[in-house]
DNA sequence: GTAGCTCATACTCACCCTGAGCACAACCTC
DNA sequence: GAGGTTGTGCTCAGGGTGAGTATGAGCTAC
C-alpha cells in the first residue's frame, strides 16, 4: 500500500470518491468606458453552447500559476510579451458544491483578474472561442458561474475603495480622468471631478505624477491634462468610499 | 468508459494525477480578554507532535458543511445544541501549493469561525487533541498552516471594521464594554471609551437596545450598563475605522 | 461602613474630510 | 472663430473623529 493509499484511507476508510480541481478565471477589463468579462463558449456536454468563465484542470503547479495560465490560453496571449506582467490577478473564492457539476465533483478555485484593454482573442488561435461581453449583457452562464461572477463583481467594486486597484485598468501612464473612468465603470456612476482629483492626489502612495502632460486634450475639447503613473501604496489611507447605497446596508 | 473518465481525460490526456481536498478551520473565540485559536496535536506523520489547524476530508457535502462539521467534531459541540448556532463560518481562502503536503496533492479550502467563548474541548471525546491557545503563543504550525493562521488574523481584524462581526464573539446580550473588548482583544490596542461608545450607538442596525440592565458592574467597579443585542446590519456604514498604521500601507 | 479606585455614559471642542457648487482657461470639433 | 467640453483649483458648509473632561454609580479592600 503506498504512501498515499494509507493517508487517504486512514481519514476516510472506503469513502473515498474522486475529485477534480479547476479554476475558473474572473477576468475583467474595460472597453469604451464599460466593464467587460472574458467569457467563453462551451463546446462540450454539459451546457454545450452556453457561455462559461473560462477554467481550467490545475496541473503540478500553485492554484495562482493554473490561473494565469488560464487566462493566458484564452486570451491568446504569451507570457513574457509583456502584457501579461500588468494583469492583477489574486484569488477569489472556492466553489464546491455537490452537484455544481453534474459528471462528478469538482471543487473550483475562481480567481480574479484585472487587466488593461486587451486585444480581442486571436481567432485562430486555441483562444478561439473568447470574447469580451459586457458584464451587463453576461446573461445566464453554464454551471454556477453566474454566480462567480456576481461575487467578483462585488470583490472589484469594494476593492477600488481600499486599494489602489483602479491603475491595473489603466495604461502604465494615466491621467486623473482616466482613473476616474475606471470607477465610474466599475461602479456604475458618475464621480464628481473636482472631488475625485482632489481625493486622489491627497491619497499618499495612490498616484505618482510623471512631470509629462498629455500630448492632447480630451476628444471633446478640455485642456491636456497631466500625466501620472501608479505609486507604491498597496492599500488607500484613507479609503475612497463609495457612496452609502441603501441596499448596501442589509 | 465512464462519463467521468472521459471528462478527466478529454481535458487532461494522460495527466490525470489525484487530488485530495480538506477543509481547515481558523477558529477563533476571546477569553479572558484574549484572542484565541483552536489547535489540534498531530498524531500521524507527517508533522507527528506539531500542532496543527483542525481539519479533515471534504465528504459528500458543501464546503461550508464540511468546514462546520469539522469544527463540531474537534470542538466536541454537537450541532443542535445551540452553541453552534451562533458560531459564525466563513471561508477564508484555498492553499493549493504543490508540495505543501509531502505525501501527495492536497487542496486546502481554510475557513474562518468566529464563537463566544467556547468550552474546553472534552477530554473524552474525539476531540480530545484539540485545545485553545492564545494567537501570539499559537508557535510554529504544521503544513503552511502557520500562513493560513495569519491571513485568518488579518481577515478578522479587517472585518472588525466594515462588518458588525464583533457581535459574533459575545453573548446574545452585551454591554457596549464587552463589544470594545473584542475590538481591543482582535486589534490589539486599546480604544478611547467614550469615542467608542458614541461610534457604535451611531452606526444604524450595529446594536439595538434590549431596555434592560446588567446585574452588576464591572468587576472593578462602575455602573450597571445596559445591555444591547446584535442589530440586523450586515455592514457598518460608515466603517469603524481603526487607526493608520504605517505598516498597513505599502 | 467607608475610602478609593473603576467604569459607563455624556458632553465639548478643534480638526479633517467630504459633497457640492463655482471659476477659469485650455482645448476640441465644426 | 464659435460654442461646448474638460482638467484643475478654490470655497464653504456639514458631519465624523480624536482627545479631553465630567459625573455619579458601583466595585473591592479594609
Amino acid at each position: 500500500m503506498t504512501e498515499e493509499q494509507e493517508f487517504l484511507e486512514s481519514y476516510n476508510p472506503g469513502e473515498y470518491a474522486p475529485v477534480a480541481v479547476t479554476v475558473d478565471v474572473v477576468a475583467l477589463t474595460i472597453r469604451e468606458g464599460r466593464l467587460h468579462v472574458l467569457l467563453v463558449e462551451r463546446g462540450g456536454h454539459p451546457f454545450a453552447g452556453w457561455r462559461a468563465l473560462p477554467g481550467g484542470f490545475v496541473q503540478d503547479e500553485s492554484l495562482d500559476a493554473a490561473a494565469l495560465r488560464e487566462l493566458a490560453e484564452e486570451t491568446g496571449l504569451r507570457p513574457g510579451e509583456g502584457v501579461l506582467d500588468r494583469v492583477h490577478v489574486e484569488q477569489l473564492r472556492t466553489y464546491g458544491n455537490p452537484g455544481r457539476d453534474p459528471r462528478m465533483r469538482v471543487i473550483s478555485v475562481a480567481y480574479l483578474a484585472f487587466a488593461p484593454s486587451l486585444p480581442d482573442p486571436r481567432a485562430g488561435s486555441d483562444a478561439a472561442g473568447a470574447f469580451w461581453v459586457p458584464v451587463e449583457a453576461a446573461g445566464e452562464l453554464a454551471f454556477d458561474h453566474a454566480a462567480i461572477l456576481a461575487d467578483g463583481l462585488d470583490r472589484a467594486r469594494s476593492k477600488l475603495e481600499y486599494t489602489p486597484l483602479a491603475t491595473a485598468f489603466v495604461e502604465s501612464e494615466f491621467t486623473i480622468a482616466d482613473l476616474r473612468a475606471v470607477y465610474a465603470a466599475v461602479w456604475g456612476e458618475e464621480l464628481h471631478a473636482g472631488n475625485f482629483h482632489r481625493k486622489v492626489l491627497s491619497v499618499p502612495g495612490f498616484v505618482e505624477s510623471t512631470g509629462e502632460i498629455a500630448v492632447r486634450g480630451g476628444e471633446r475639447g478640455g485642456p491636456k491634462p497631466k500625466l501620472y503613473r501608479a505609486g507604491d501604496a498597496r492599500l488607500l489611507h484613507p479609503a475612497l468610499l463609495r457612496p452609502a447605497r441603501e441596499d448596501d446596508v442589509r
